[in-house]
DNA sequence: ACATCCAAAATTGGATGCAATTAATAGTAC
DNA sequence: GTACTATTAATTGCATCCAATTTTGGATGT
């Protein structure tokens, strides 16, 4: 395959969000080791900037600095997700709510778009488009709160959990059928209770795919000897 | 003062520790513009790792890009830290509720010295370490929730709140009474109903002592100069 | 006196080079 | 064949250097 065309871009934000996609496509995995100089390399800069975009990303979640340095791709545990979907549970509901009491203020044509493209995904089976797009609705909803710090947040949360569920699912069971068509209705008929309640109920089924499910996540060589000696 | 003795520190970490002191410390009050050739030459490292330093605590919120790249301390309007105080209540009472229903598992040791440390900042009148300490005690109750999203997510907010205090409030009447007391005496003794309904309020009140005083912040563009001076 | 435009200084963004730390490998002894 | 060690390769972290953009200051003309 070739990533010369794929990957590169020359901002910092074409690279982290290039980045991020070949994450969720598992190009690469949960655990693999990123080195800066091939990161370099495959965006064609400098390794100043590949620092940056690490930065960032370690900050945001989805890569981790081992002790010695090196950088991985975030391997969030079951518990960790549990954690995450925890404080999702304190504020997407709450959200969904107040977006649904003030429902004729608002413009849901991003909404309505972004079901028909998650849609698309599903039916014609494009795995890692999926799973972006699944996490992207909930930042559609985040979005139409107005509230920048709401945004972030469940960006940030958001990103775990897609891995969490590359590692943990196994492929369609990820993103139960229609579930955010049900809250979308919820929300643009105006139904504030009906609206947080399926939130509630969609974010606990995805818990349960994740903690019930026994898909092993895969660890390379160089990652496994990392944490037998840690 | 010498500021060499007080700023210079070489860890990545350290450097964010005393920035982040001495913004709220008014000593590079909001508005305020940093260049990263001051930075260095202030904490004796290299623009490297100012950059890094930078990048870290613009996502952070606490410092912010202009369009052309010049990089300021934060001056969050009333308006953002309603945004802000909204999120908090979304999820600091529920934390306060959950630790007061596990207060029989929960070591607070940390907490009842953290007071302590707040009541003594209070009387000597020491307003920087007030501050800092008054938004501390949230941050111990969200690491005593034991879930490092939630942690991370009050850190950041609350730094910007600090901000926000330092900005709108005049002096003293910032961190009302001893709410803070009154919360976790509620959590130790288990009571989580009324744990989270003083959090409730005690946010409400911040928000309230926020937006009802009229005290204008005054934009610092050049105070750099004088702080050299100094 | 005021506005405009051009030159010079400053500042950010990016790349390269160097030292220190860490991982890998080969070689040797048992 | 295995374990241990020493040498080598690789990677991170930091500092300096170069280019591009922006801001400042002043000169000029109206």
């Amino acid at each position: 395959m070739n990533e010369d065309q794929n990957l590169r871009g020359k901002t910092e934000r074409e690279i982290r969000q290039k980045l991020l996609q070949a994450i969720f496509e598992l190009r690469m995995p949960p655990g693999a080791r990123l080195t800066e100089s091939v990161l370099a390399d495959a965006f064609d800069v400098s390794r100043t900037v590949i620092r940056l975009v690490i930065a960032r990303m370690t900050q945001d979640g989805v890569l981790v600095k081992r002790p010695n340095g090196a950088t991985c791709v975030a391997s969030p545990t079951r518990s960790e997700i549990s954690q995450i979907l925890r404080v999702r549970r304190m504020v997407e509901p709450e959200i969904a709510g107040d977006l649904a009491r003030s429902y004729k203020k608002l413009s849901f044509a991003p909404i309505v778009e972004h079901l028909r493209k998650e849609e698309l995904a599903r039916t014609s089976g494009s795995y890692g488009d999926l799973v972006r797009l699944t996490g992207e609705f909930h930042l559609h909803l985040a979005e139409l709160s107005g509230n920048r710090f709401l945004f972030n947040l469940i960006y940030q949360l958001q990103a775990l959990v897609c891995l969490g569920v590359v590692m943990y699912t196994n492929t369609e069971i990820a993103c139960p059928e229609d579930e955010h068509r049900q809250i979308a209705d919820s929300i643009m008929s105006g139904d504030d209770e009906s609206a947080a309640e399926l939130m509630v109920h969609h974010l606990d089924h995805v818990e349960e795919n994740i903690l019930s499910s026994s898909k092993q996540h895969i660890h390379f060589n160089e990652t496994l000897k990392w944490l037998s000696g840690e």
